[in-house]
DNA sequence: GGCCCCCTTCCTGTATACAAAAATTTGATT
DNA sequence: AATCAAATTTTTGTATACAGGAAGGGGGCC
């Protein structure tokens, strides 16, 4: 073994390793993922290796049955579709406690990722929307974060940027981003107005639009792999 | 050491261990789980304390900081209105889609448990209302299956039958309890009746309810304590 | 030729060893 | 007596060893 220092973060690495090697498109749904061949890979032993699965797990990217192992989690159409329907109700209600409990410093920070998204849109020609998803992820972090309620961030945290949806994500064609871009500027607009409510419903109605892409996009997926 | 059988399920023993003591009122909010002594008490290493400790983590129960260790979660009464309000929400989607997903055999017992709550309120006169709770759980969690949404059977995992509150719940009144009977009698009536939107809403004015106890409950443990 | 069972191999769960970071105690100095 | 610093002890993070279960393959049986 190559003996690097074994100091504390070792865990981090492993779980940085193997959200790389999931992006680089390594793990393919419903693979297993042996903790010996990921700790040699990622240069740590197994121990860090499986504190780093029980993330993954906690996060819905893997799945860890005992005596097993972990898996990678598989969607169907229908779970994603579920998740997203779920998602929709939690980021409605993070709007709704935002636009009460927003001070100024919050509503100009979302103003302005509002619009960093915007220009993301237009600005970024890349392959997979690298930029747009950071952009995208930020500002929604962001009004969970106003919301200052610290258990529905959580629940948020494991929806948000699921490795799982990215690959679909990037079928999102540019017209569904300048209307994602819309709704972010009628939502943060209504939430810096106070109106919960309306901030909610553009909301569930914004993930709605985009469960509806993903479904879509996973089952052109699913088809292309079946040729 | 005992060198008892070192099978698998030793995380389970561990993690069923410490749920005791907290429930036995070993730990108290704030104070440190040493790994040692915990592994020492349920008669396990320390691995499966620490996987054990994740879960808690997961469900809240605890707090892991790097290099730092785990300590019980101390929650104010802020932070008890704040998991009650999401739960609220999440309850009230749970019983939305269960109406509209619910088939006969969940409609039976959805019926059954709501019938075997009220009878425990009657019959239940043990200091802690250990079946009471038992009851309250088995028909929350049963109501969250009916909704055949796996993730939000996730999400509400760790707001069912949290230790920490388990305390505060003890503080319930008689009175209380009966209302609560009835709120679960009109729930399910509504739920079987296909009727989502008002199961929602009679569900998120029961849990509700119950915040507002327990927020008082804990108020008063407090002043309790500071005495 | 197909099916079932045993056996090998691999992999996970748990225990334990060791190093480094925190916490705590002790002791010296003002 | 109080305070700060060094030494000691706890305690966590990681590596590694070992045992038992799971998966897969080869040979025997029908």
């Amino acid at each position: 073994m190559s003996r690097a220092e074994s100091g504390p973060g070792q865990s981090d690495r492993a779980y940085q390793a193997i959200r790389r090697d999931i992006a680089a498109g390594r793990y393919q749904p419903g693979q297993r993922v042996v903790e010996t061949d990921t700790a040699e890979r990622a240069g740590v032993s197994r121990t860090p290796v499986r504190e780093a699965l029980r993330w993954l797990e906690r996060e819905g990217v893997v799945r860890i049955e005992k005596r097993r192992g972990a898996t990678m989690q598989q969607l169907s159409a229908e779970q994603i579709a579920d998740l997203y329907a779920l998602r929709a109700r939690l980021e409605a209600f993070a709007c709704q406690l935002a636009a009460s409990r927003a001070e100024d410093a919050d509503r100009a920070e979302l103003v302005r990722l509002a619009e960093a998204f915007e220009v993301a849109t237009r600005e970024d020609d890349s392959e997979d929307f690298v930029a747009v998803r950071a952009a995208n992820a930020a500002l929604h972090r962001r009004i969970a974060e106003t919301a200052k309620n610290a258990f529905l961030g959580m629940a948020l945290e494991s929806t948000i940027e699921n490795p799982l949806v990215l690959r679909a994500f990037q079928r999102f064609s540019r017209d569904e981003l300048a209307r994602s871009a819309l709704f972010h500027r009628l939502i943060i607009e209504s939430i810096c107005a106070g109106d919960g409510d309306r901030a909610g419903r553009l909301m569930a109605e914004h993930v709605l639009q985009a469960k509806d892409a993903l479904v879509a996009a996973y089952e052109s997926i699913q088809e292309a792999q079946a040729s």
